[in-house]
DNA sequence: TCTTTTTGTAAAGTATACTTTACTTTTATG
DNA sequence: CATAAAAGTAAAGTATACTTTACAAAAAGA
């Protein structure tokens, strides 16, 4: 599974520090995501679709391998 | 945070097994998250929401207290 | 270049998602 | 009513999300 949250980022023009603050986790929560280390609870990913005012959908993407 | 899980079965009529062998996860998991016992990871329910041809954000809704 | 900010990384600990087995209760169907 | 299927529940174990602290590397800005 992929994301898009770096892009995001860049397009708000916010920091892995300022996101992790809105969405209430640690940076190291954010950085590990956005690196493809873990894939968050759906619960944070509501936030952060939330946050950019975009969807879970468009953020966060399966791929082939994930079936 | 809820979710619609149980009336989109009812809608496909199909039981918490047959949706946990789609998704390819155990019939508890699947009743544990309709029960609201807990929250499933993005891809878990990035899976549902395409086995209904729904989305993540129409299955699963934040509620005030999940802030 | 010097300094600051941002990002990446790592390790140890905690919380929780998910599995498996198994049993009980409820609901559907003959 | 009887039987079967579906749903609920529980406990023990495993996997992984997430935190905290801390430091190194990279990028940005003066």
């Amino acid at each position: 599974m992929k994301n898009t949250i770096k892009v995001e980022r860049a397009k708000q023009n916010i920091t892995q520090g300022e996101l992790a603050e809105k969405a209430n986790v640690s940076r190291q929560t954010i950085n590990a995501i956005e690196l493809g280390k873990f894939i968050p609870s759906t619960l944070l990913a509501l936030k952060i679709a939330r946050i950019f005012g975009t969807t879970v959908e468009q953020l966060f993407t399966l791929e082939p391998h994930d079936e």
